[in-house]
DNA sequence: ATAGTCACCTGAGCGC
DNA sequence: TGCGCTCAGGTGACTA
C-alpha cells in the first residue's frame, strides 16, 4: 500500500539504477491496468535524465516527455536482470541498455503507468493536484483558507488531493492524532492555530516516515518487495482498542466514509 | 460546487 | 483442506 514515503523510497532506490540509461523497449504482459496501458513508439531510444515525483506519481523523464507511473495499492518497481523468473503480477518491464530493466509488478492493478509528451506535469492526472506536504506553499493559512466553508470531516478534507497530496489514510489518522485534533471535525470549523498543528503534523509525519523508509526498505533492487511501514512506529492506525501512546486512554474506531479511522478521544478534540 | 458513495482488484484473514 | 465471506485502500467517476 504504498502512500508517499514508500512513493518516495521507490523514487530514490530506482534513481541511481536508471538514470542516463537508454529505452531499449518494453514489454507489457497485461495492459489491463487502471488505465489501458499503451506507450508510444517514440520512446524508444530515449534516455532518461531524471527520476521525478509528484504526489504519488513516479516520473521517469526523458529529454521528450515523461513516463509516469503509479503503484495503486499494491505496486511495486524493481530494477531486476531481464532474465529474472516472471511473476504472477510482474504486467510491464521496462528494457534499458545494459540488461537490466525495471519491472512494474501490481497484484490488484489499481496503478497506472502513462506516457506524456513535453512536460509529465500537464498531464490530466496531475492537473489539479494541491501542493506537496513539504512545500513551502503548505502552511497553517494555506489549509485554513482552503477549509473555510467546508463541512466535510477533516480527515478527509487531508485525504483530498487538490488540498494537499500524499496524504492516504495511514497517515490521516497519524496526522490528526500528532496535531490532537479529532478526525470528524467540520474542516471549515477549524482555527487558524489548529490548522498550523496539522500542517506541521503532516509535514512532520510524512518527512519521517520518508527517512524510516530509507532505512527499512533500502535495500530494492533485485530484493523482493518489502512493506512500506515495516518497522515503522504508527501510533493509531490499526491501533484500535489498544492504549493512546500519550495519556494511556484506550483509542476508539469508526468509520469516515468507509475508511478505518482511529483517533484517541481525550487527546483529540 | 460540495459531499457522499461506488467501482476497480486481489490477497489475507476469518469462521465454519 | 477448502469454501465463502469481508476487509483493505488510492482515486477517478458518478450521484444527489
Amino acid at each position: 500500500m504504498p502512500e508517499l514515503p514508500e512513493v518516495e523510497t521507490t523514487r530514490r532506490g530506482i534513481e541511481p539504477h536508471v538514470l542516463g540509461r537508454r529505452i531499449e523497449g518494453w514489454i507489457i504482459r497485461d495492459r489491463r491496468l487502471r488505465w489501458p496501458v499503451k506507450l508510444p513508439r517514440s520512446l524508444k531510444g530515449q534516455t532518461i535524465e531524471r527520476v521525478a515525483r509528484r504526489a504519488k506519481y513516479l516520473g521517469l523523464l526523458t529529454g521528450s516527455g515523461g513516463l509516469i507511473v503509479h503503484l495503486g495499492m499494491s505496486g511495486s518497481l524493481r530494477y531486476v536482470p531481464r532474465e529474472r523468473a516472471i511473476g504472477a503480477h510482474d504486467h510491464v518491464d521496462l528494457l534499458f541498455d545494459g540488461g537490466a530493466c525495471l519491472r512494474y509488478t501490481d497484484p490488484r492493478r489499481f496503478g497506472s503507468i502513462h506516457f506524456q509528451p513535453g512536460d509529465w506535469r500537464e498531464h490530466w492526472l496531475l492537473a489539479s493536484l494541491g501542493p506537496e506536504p513539504a512545500s513551502a506553499e503548505f502552511d497553517a493559512s494555506y489549509l485554513h483558507r482552503r477549509s473555510r466553508k467546508k463541512r466535510v470531516a477533516v480527515k478527509n478534507f487531508l485525504m483530498d488531493s487538490r488540498i494537499v497530496v500524499g496524504v492516504g489514510n495511514i497517515y490521516a489518522n497519524e496526522a490528526l492524532f500528532e496535531a490532537g485534533v479529532r478526525p470528524t471535525r467540520a474542516a471549515g470549523r477549524l482555527t487558524l492555530a489548529e490548522c498550523a498543528r496539522i500542517a506541521a503534523a503532516v509535514r512532520e509525519t510524512l518527512t519521517r516516515a520518508i527517512e524510516e523508509g530509507g532505512t527499512t526498505l533500502r535495500d530494492f533492487v533485485g530484493s523482493d518487495g518489502r512493506p512500506g511501514y515495516f518497522g515503522e512506529r504508527l501510533a493509531v492506525y490499526g491501533r484500535e482498542g489498544e492504549r493512546c501512546v500519550r495519556c494511556g486512554a484506550r483509542l476508539k474506531a469508526l468509520r469516515i466514509g468507509a475508511r478505518a479511522t482511529v483517533y484517541c478521544a481525550s487527546c483529540q478534540r
